[in-house]
DNA sequence: AATATTAGTAGGTGTGAACCCACTATAGGA
DNA sequence: TCCTATAGTGGGTTCACACCTACTAATATT
């Protein structure tokens, strides 16, 4: 036996830590990861609570305009408002003046699982965020979304 | 600018953009997928890169080591030591006193293979972090190690 | 010597995400 | 009316990732 119960030898290579993208893509994988358990636990999916967030913060939208504002396939998309409707959290309407277009829009009950799925998020943000105190949380908030803005501008899609 | 010529309609949501985790996600996940394409260009993967750096900053291990280290099942850091053999940037000896045991070392092409790597990667790096100024880099670096450290601390693999 | 344990390898499995095509229904233009 | 385009849907493909199972070779234990 050469060590006696070494977990992890000694971590990662320095080379990496180094990458502000590594560390911002393990950990967002890691976040995502923790997440998506606990969303599972419900019978839903991440897309799931960005769908509801959308229709909560934006009102109504035709499901072509979700999947433009959310970057998301049409076709994935049905399947996720499928998922909403059946659990009644969200509805769908054929839109009177153009019959092919189906209005989704957020339940009662949709809004009151959105808030118990932020809870789960910032739950999760919690575990995450642990090690830093309020202030530095909101300066990362801040960084990231100065980040996030550049990636939407910059290229759109990916 | 605020909004040239608006792209998405309007944008993900508020109750979405507000979570830390949900930026540090999109942003790690972007990150990936685009150093993932500059790798998959030279017939590379992450995880090769991952190797490599574990090697050139820790010198030989043993295949067991490294995937302690790395926390990648064996059987998959075999193909990776397969292609990074193949392409003669890291060597496979058996280790005289152990003869089980294949001790994995970078060769200088491998090290240079590395060099190049990690100049690819600041590139990505220096495109996702556009909007941030050199300070604002190395305070999101320092918040990043942190929470990186507690993740690694709190919980062993996940 | 017989047995159990460990290192490495080959191959396969399950999952999630993104994407694509075919099809129906509706709308709009010639 | 005929033709084209669009909205939504169902089904399937592809890919990467993590994981798992057998199997061989070598070592350690008894």
């Amino acid at each position: 036996m050469t060590s006696p119960a070494a977990p992890s030898p000694d971590g990662m290579p320095p080379t990496l830590l180094d990458l502000s993208t590594y560390l911002l893509s393990r950990i967002g994988r890691t976040a995502r990861a923790r997440l998506g358990e606990r969303l599972a636990a419900r019978g839903l999916r991440l897309w799931d609570m960005a769908v509801l967030a959308a229709l909560a913060d934006f009102g109504p939208h035709a499901q072509r305009e979700l999947c433009e504002r959310l970057a998301l396939d049409p076709s994935d998309l049905a399947k996720v408002a499928d998922r909403l409707a059946a659990g009644g959290h969200v509805e769908r309407a054929r839109d009177g003046a153009d019959r092919r277009r189906v209005s989704v829009s957020v339940t009662d009950a949709g809004r009151a699982l959105l808030a118990e799925l932020d809870a789960e998020a910032r739950s999760v943000q919690d575990e995450v965020l642990a090690p830093l105190d309020a202030p530095q949380r909101e300066v990362l908030q801040e960084l990231l979304l100065r980040v996030h803005a550049g990636l939407t501008a910059g290229r759109l899609g990916l």
